[in-house]
DNA sequence: CGCGCTGTATTATGTCACTGATGCACCTTG
DNA sequence: CAAGGTGCATCAGTGACATAATACAGCGCG
């Protein structure tokens, strides 16, 4: 038996770029630290770090040395294009061939909203 | 660095799942011997299996010591049914959010067939 | 300066999913 | 019975992931 959980630090990656997008870590401001995130979240400060470290290396996110870390101007946008872009390309073709083979009406799926 | 590719042998399980809902591989007829199926898939024989033995436990398929795994009849069905109602209930609610979020028209893409 | 807060590098340890090589038990066919 | 096909159990290796314990470097504030 497996199980193939999702990486603890993936997770974290996907909740703060949805963070970004939505504002909630408005463009400017700054990221919880990696101690208070790894706190809140329960998980170890060197896990975030690797979560963060994506953002970083993507240019969303500037370090400030001593500081802390605070979202770049356009961030949310950059993010969301991306995100949706791959969305697009990669993912939905896959999903309509697999509604088709399971028989899901589309049109049911928007009614219940 | 990391990965975090699919693992062999999910994928493996999506696409006899995929070949069984869609009668490739016929109710009554027996599935590729796992040497076979993993010489073709360029797998290891043990990692095939692997993706059998869920659908063994699952009722799906008959296991004949010695011959072979047989598609039981009604799997395809069965199949189906499941998958799909584990998408409507899981996958469609988080999707939903997701494109909401990156500022996707589920009634647009769905339109364009 | 001194204290406390940032991120980060280092090293080490432990766990677990994944994959693989080998051998065995079972069945069919000649 | 002998041969070749089946699935399956056993054992082992590899690497990703997570955690831990320190330590260090930079910044702000009193």
């Amino acid at each position: 038996m497996t199980q193939q959980s999702r990486p603890v630090y993936l997770k974290l990656r996907d909740q703060i770029a949805a963070a970004i997008i939505e504002g909630v870590y408005a463009e400017g401001e700054m990221l919880p630290s990696v101690r208070a995130f790894a706190a809140e979240q329960g998980a170890n400060p060197l896990t975030v770090a690797k979560a963060y470290q994506q953002f970083q290396t993507d240019g969303l996110v500037e370090v400030q040395r001593g500081v802390g870390m605070y979202v770049v101007p356009g961030a949310a946008e950059k993010l969301r294009r991306s995100e949706r872009e791959q969305f697009l390309a990669t993912e939905w073709p896959e999903l309509r061939t697999r509604m088709k083979r399971l028989g899901i009406d589309p049109a049911e799926l928007l009614a219940h909203n």
